[in-house]
DNA sequence: TCACAATATAGCACATGTGCTATAACTATT
DNA sequence: AATAGTTATAGCACATGTGCTATATTGTGA
């Protein structure tokens, strides 16, 4: 059986490329955003290399520790599917 | 060794107690949500239920199905953590 | 109460997110 | 070029997200 498994890696590009523009916004390198957030420097990096589909809990730790609310966080518009 | 793994329930059930106003705002049943986002039925009931930490993918699934922008879907404030 | 719709739970297999550590590759600045 | 700061890669173990199917539970009108 084929599982079809959902995966939007136009999305999450456009969610890393905006992820970078916030975090240098607040004048955070991703070794800061990693020790403060508790997460690790490798995942920050993952994420903004489209190299993952981070959770959800991921994300609200980046919001936490840049201290902007979730709706900047995502003020971005999702590209259309290919 | 002790892994400390990142894992937000207080920002999870807030997301799950928007992402259900906002699906009924739109008339959609878990069902229908599903069935046109190929996601499983189970998994939006897990979300909503704050059984899982969903991965971005499922979500920008549900908000292209919702057509609603992702600003829209993350209008809500994160609690404080306990 | 009965029937139906809607939501929640359960359990399995498989895919993959995450932490951790180490190293490599960039990017200034001097 | 040399150094330091920053970002990217790699590989492993472990935890868990997801699809799928089935069943149970809850909600809602007639």
């Amino acid at each position: 059986m084929e599982r079809k498994l959902i995966y939007d890696p136009e999305g999450l590009k456009a969610f890393a490329k905006h992820l970078v523009s916030v975090r240098k916004k607040y004048a955070f390198s991703q070794e800061k955003l990693a020790y403060e957030s508790g997460l690790a420097l490798s995942q920050i990096a993952r994420i903004e290399t489209v190299k993952i589909n981070p959770t959800l809990s991921t994300i609200f730790a980046i919001a936490r520790t840049l201290k902007v609310p979730l709706s900047e966080l995502f003020d971005f518009k999702l590209p259309a599917k290919k």
